[in-house]
DNA sequence: ACCTGAACACCGTTCAAGT
DNA sequence: ACCTGAACACCGTTCAAGT
C-alpha cells in the first residue's frame, strides 16, 4: 500500500522538473513565505531531505523557480503576432513586455524572487538578448540599446518597483481620511481629491496597475525613440 | 562592575532610537542577512527578548530602519541649494532624487528593505508629498503628478531595480568569455564588444551605476516635461 | 540512486519569572 | 519598567544509515 501523502499528493517519483513546478504552485497558492523545503516536501509526501537529491539547496530551488517562470514568459511571448522589429521596434517591444507582464501577474511573488537573485539567470539573459535584438533591428545603436536595458530594468520583464502597494498607501480617495492628511501632505491630498483611481484589483505586488505600467513604459520607449532619431 | 558585553558595546540603556540606529549600523557592517534580533541584542550585551520592549517585533524593527534612513534622506535633501521648483522643476527634482540616492549608496541593503514594506512608511509618504509639490509648483497638472509618481516609482528615492547586478551579469567585457556567448546571445555579445563599461565600483546592489541612473532619470523627467507643455 | 531519521545551528517569538 | 532564562515552533542543512 502506498505511503500516506498529503492531500492531492502524487506517488510519482521526484524529479527536478516536478520539484520546481510544485514550488511555483506552492508559491502561487500559499505565498512566497510558505515556500519552504519542508512544506514543499510535504506536497510529495516525502521528507525535506529528499528534495536535496534534485536541487542543491534553497538558493538553487529559487534559481529553478525563475527558470520555470521564464519558460512561461517565453511560451507567452512566442504566441504573439506583433509587427516585425524592423518595422516598428517600439510596438514589437511593447507587445513583448506586456506579454511578460501577464505572466508576472499570474505569479505576484515572482518579482521578489527575480530581485533576490544576485547573478542573472541564463533564461533572463536570453530574454534580454531578445529585447536588445528588437531594438537593434529597429535601428538603435548599441550604445542606446545598452542604456535602454539599464533604464528599463525590471520593466523589461513586466514589473516595476513601487514605493508601496497602491491600495495600502495614501490612496484612500475618501474625503473623510483626507482631512487630517491635507495638513501635512498638501500636495498628495490635492492630487487625490482630483484624481480618481480607476484601476482597482489590477495590482501586482509592489508594482503598478496596468494603465500606470503602460504609461511609464510608453514614456520610456518614446524617449528612446526620440534619442534614436536625434 | 558592568556586565560583559560584546566588543564595542555600550552599557547605556536601550531605547527605540538606539536600537534602530544599531540595526542600521549592523546592516551596514555585516549585511542585511546579519540583522537578526539575536545578533542585534548582542551588540548591546543583552538578550534578544530585551529588544521587544522597544520594538514590537522584527517587522516593526524594519519599519523603524526605514524611518532612520528616511531621516538621513531628509537631512541630505535639506542641505541642497537647487533652483526653486517654480523656476525649473526638473532641476529641482533631479537634485533631490540624486541627493536621496547618495544616502541609498551608503546603505546598499536599504532598497531591499524599502521594497519589503507592504504599506508605505509615513516618512516615505512625506517625501513623496515633497516630490509632488515640486512638480505641482513647476506647473504640472495633478494628473501628470500622479502618473509621474507611478512612473518614477522607487527612482524617486534614488534606486532602481535592475534584473541582475551589473558586475555579476553578462558584462565580462572580455573577448575570451564573449566567444561562447556570441552564439546564443548575438545581440548582447555585439553590444558588449562595442560598449566599454566605464563605471566600476559605483553599483548599488541591484541598481544602476550613477551614469545609468541619471540617464534613466533624465529620460523620464524630459518625457514628463514634454507632456506638461503639450 | 534515492529516501529516511536524527541531529545541529540557527531563526522569531511566547511566557513566566525575576529585579 | 526593564531584562532574563527556558521553551516553542519553525527554518535550512549535515550526516550516517537504510533500501
Amino acid at each position: 500500500m502506498a505511503k500516506r501523502t498529503a492531500a492531492g499528493a502524487e506517488p510519482v517519483p521526484l524529479s527536478r522538473e516536478r520539484v520546481l513546478r510544485a514550488a511555483v504552485g506552492l508559491a502561487d497558492a500559499a505565498g512566497l513565505e510558505s515556500l519552504t523545503m519542508r512544506r514543499l516536501a510535504e506536497l510529495f509526501g516525502v521528507e525535506a531531505m529528499s528534495l536535496y537529491h534534485h536541487v542543491a539547496n534553497k538558493e538553487a530551488l529559487l534559481d529553478g523557480v525563475v527558470e520555470v517562470v521564464m519558460g512561461e514568459v517565453r511560451d507567452t511571448v512566442a504566441a504573439l503576432d506583433g509587427p516585425p522589429a524592423e518595422e516598428d521596434w517600439r510596438a514589437a517591444l511593447r507587445g513583448k513586455v506586456l506579454a511578460a507582464r501577464q505572466v508576472m501577474l499570474r505569479h505576484p511573488w515572482a518579482p521578489q524572487v527575480f530581485a533576490s537573485r544576485r547573478s542573472a539567470d541564463p533564461a533572463v539573459i536570453r530574454y534580454l538578448d531578445e529585447v536588445a535584438g528588437i531594438m537593434r533591428r529597429g535601428g538603435c545603436s548599441y550604445d542606446l540599446v545598452h542604456r535602454a536595458l539599464h533604464t528599463l530594468g525590471s520593466r523589461a520583464l513586466g514589473f516595476a518597483q513601487e514605493l508601496f502597494e497602491p491600495d495600502g498607501g495614501p490612496a484612500p480617495a475618501d474625503a473623510d481620511q483626507l482631512g487630517p492628511m491635507a495638513a501635512e501632505l498638501p500636495y498628495l491630498a490635492g492630487m487625490l481629491s482630483e484624481i480618481a483611481h480607476e484601476d482597482p484589483g489590477s495590482t501586482l505586488g509592489w508594482c503598478d496597475g496596468q494603465a500606470e505600467f503602460e504609461f511609464g513604459l510608453d514614456l520610456i520607449l518614446d524617449g528612446l525613440e526620440r534619442l534614436r532619431t536625434a
